[in-house]
DNA sequence: TTGACAGGCTAACAGTGTTAGCATATTATG
DNA sequence: CATAATATGCTAACACTGTTAGCCTGTCAA
């Protein structure tokens, strides 16, 4: 399967996700506003609803960017050298840490599968079981990669905490369980 | 330490709280607005700020509340018998089951830790690193238990996924990590 | 030439958090 | 007892949000 291609969107649309892209990584969730994303857009709010049924699409199309991008660094994380664990938990955090709106806009809250491209969230999702030998482990796993990125993103461990050491620790812990 | 009282707090600012709570877990975030809340309590949303200074104020009682919640269930769940780790995790995720939204209110972002009480969030986060010989691998096991609760209510985990199994697993990995 | 359509516009609506200014009832003080 | 202060409510309004209705213009096909 290949999602490279966003077949079903105009051209217009490309460049309003586009827009949309650079606006949240550079200015976050409270800039991704309709008015101010038309604005950068060079026209006016109601004019993106020519393009986009409503706010949740432009979002959910940003969601596949970031699945996409998400679902293409796993695989090349898995090829690399090494402990595949900690290859992917390595991709994982960067992914996480270099787009931290992205990522919270992913994962936050509940997901409208409906407004995703078919089958893409599990395409995504495929590279984190090669490693292990039955799903509920590679899904553990998944837990624990997901809740350290979101947990270090939003500054929830100690000031000072060795996050470097945590994820070490994590992902040793979970070395057991990979296929021989 | 005992952070049951909440000394700071006059009967009406307890009052408007106790029913943010009951607003939030039965409605959830969309119905905690500033008029419905006040409208709850028979009177008009400016006039909350009477009491509060803003709603990240209230909310920040909430978070407070559910880190009362937390601290106080996890401190049960060590004294049981048993796996302690099996326990802590039973716990958290009931807890979080039983209030998703106070659950995603508490984590969902990053914190203004000037608006809590002073000491709460580490006093609720103690008993996680008893079982432990090291905070490291407390806070990675804790990032386990926030991603599989966060993605089981937000279901985000695949339909049909046997969670129950998922959550055996992940606390199985992190028992080779106990104090001897 | 005409008609459809794509894509922009302004004006407006309901809902949000929030502030300013006013009224009243209780409480403390002279 | 009178008076001042405080607590606690109110209405009106502001700036912002997503969103809709209705209008206008340019492009392209029949």
């Amino acid at each position: 399967m290949d999602f490279s291609e966003p077949e079903l969107q105009s051209p217009r649309q490309q460049q309003i996700v586009e827009t949309a892209f650079r606006l949240l990584a550079s200015e976050g969730p409270d800039a991704l506003t309709m008015r101010r994303l038309a604005a950068e857009l060079g026209i006016k709010a109601p004019s993106l609803y020519k393009h986009f049924p409503d706010k949740q699409a432009v979002e959910a199309a940003l969601i596949d960017r970031g699945f996409l991008i998400w679902g293409n660094a796993a695989r090349h994380a898995i090829e690399q050298a090494g402990d595949p664990l900690a290859n992917l938990a390595n991709a994982y955090r960067s992914m996480a840490v270099e787009g931290p709106h992205l990522y919270r806009l992913m994962t936050e809250g509940t997901l409208d599968r409906a407004r995703l491209t078919p089958g893409i969230e599990d395409w995504s999702a495929e590279p984190l079981g090669a490693p292990f030998s039955d799903p509920e482990t590679a899904r553990a796993f998944w837990a624990f990669l997901h809740g350290m990125t979101i947990l270090e993103i939003d500054c929830r461990f100690p000031p000072g905490a060795d996050l470097d050491r945590s994820w070490k620790q994590g992902v040793a812990a979970f070395s057991a369980s990979v296929r021989a």
